[in-house]
DNA sequence: ATACATGCAAACATTTTGCTTTGGC
DNA sequence: GCCAAAGCAAAATGTTTGCATGTAT
């Protein structure tokens, strides 16, 4: 049930300059510039996949955080479209910074939760046009998902019991 | 906060078949043609629109079972994969029989939570062969939301200052 | 008669809120 | 100093399990 996103964290200058754009919309609607808010914003930048609230407070530098004030600030970035949600089939919601210019869609194993990234270019984005324009919604985006059974669980496979 | 697919209740005998079709599957896994299993696949079978389990204990008919009851039978169809799992973006999880040839993909606001069902032709079933083939899983099936805000919900919105 | 299915209640996990104290501006 | 943020703890919500009883086979 771990999470395995085959995502490189950006580089350094690349992370701080995500972080300083993000407080600086932040600011704009009257957050500060708090210290909880720093370390969380530059881990999500940093380790970009999918995280849930108790993923975030298990991470080293959030440890002295308060689970309640992960999710208030959780909540916060959403609203400023900062962080998207990720239902990906588990008890707990996941989350991810929304990284402009990335997108991501995911592979989940139905057998033992393993995540992995989708690398295949995404048909979808046309949809999201016509959607917008055929039902005059607005500020639309897609999550995709693709779920099956990995190649480590086949054998495992309740439908196909293989004979251990 | 209300699911509105536009999905028509399938033709009493279509219902009936596809009930029969999935009782026949459970039976074979050992499972019970009991009356609460009965009531349940004949209700997810004409309303064939996602659900969540709170959704499926106030159904009339389905109001005499347990929500742990309900509970079990859905994780039952689910194992059986007669049922699918849904993440909605909402705190419950979302389930939906099953239905050979049809395929659904929806839409949600995310102000309100109304759920539509999308009619455009999904491009997305070429991409589940490429992961067979190139990832090696297996039942690979997908999932695909679209989030926005509709047109109801616009004008009201936060934080999007129209720019229209 | 046996084993699965059910109802009821309790345990659990996660999310959400209230209130007081701390800290950014 | 003012108001947002954080910490702590408890409430709310949804999911899951245990056990005694009912019911399909």
């Amino acid at each position: 049930m771990k999470a395995t996103a085959c995502h490189h964290p950006q580089q350094p200058q690349e992370v701080n300059l995500l972080v300083e754009n993000c407080v600086a919309k932040l600011r704009s609607r009257g957050l500060r510039r708090s210290q909880g808010l720093e370390a969380l914003l530059h881990h999500m930048a940093a380790h970009h996949r999918p995280a849930t609230l108790a993923d975030l407070s298990r991470v080293q530098d959030l440890a002295s955080l308060d689970q309640a004030t992960i999710y208030r600030l959780v909540m916060k970035l959403e609203s400023a479209s900062l962080v998207r949600r990720l239902g990906l089939h588990e008890r707990a919601t996941y989350f991810q910074l929304v990284v402009p210019g990335h997108h991501h869609d995911y592979l989940v194993c139905t057998s033992c939760g393993k995540i992995e990234d989708v690398e295949l270019t995404c048909p979808v984005e046309p949809l999201e046009r016509e959607i917008m324009a055929r039902r005059g919604y607005s500020h639309v985006y897609h999550e995709l998902e693709f779920f099956g059974i990995c190649p480590a669980c086949a054998p495992a496979t309740p439908e196909a019991p293989a004979i251990l």
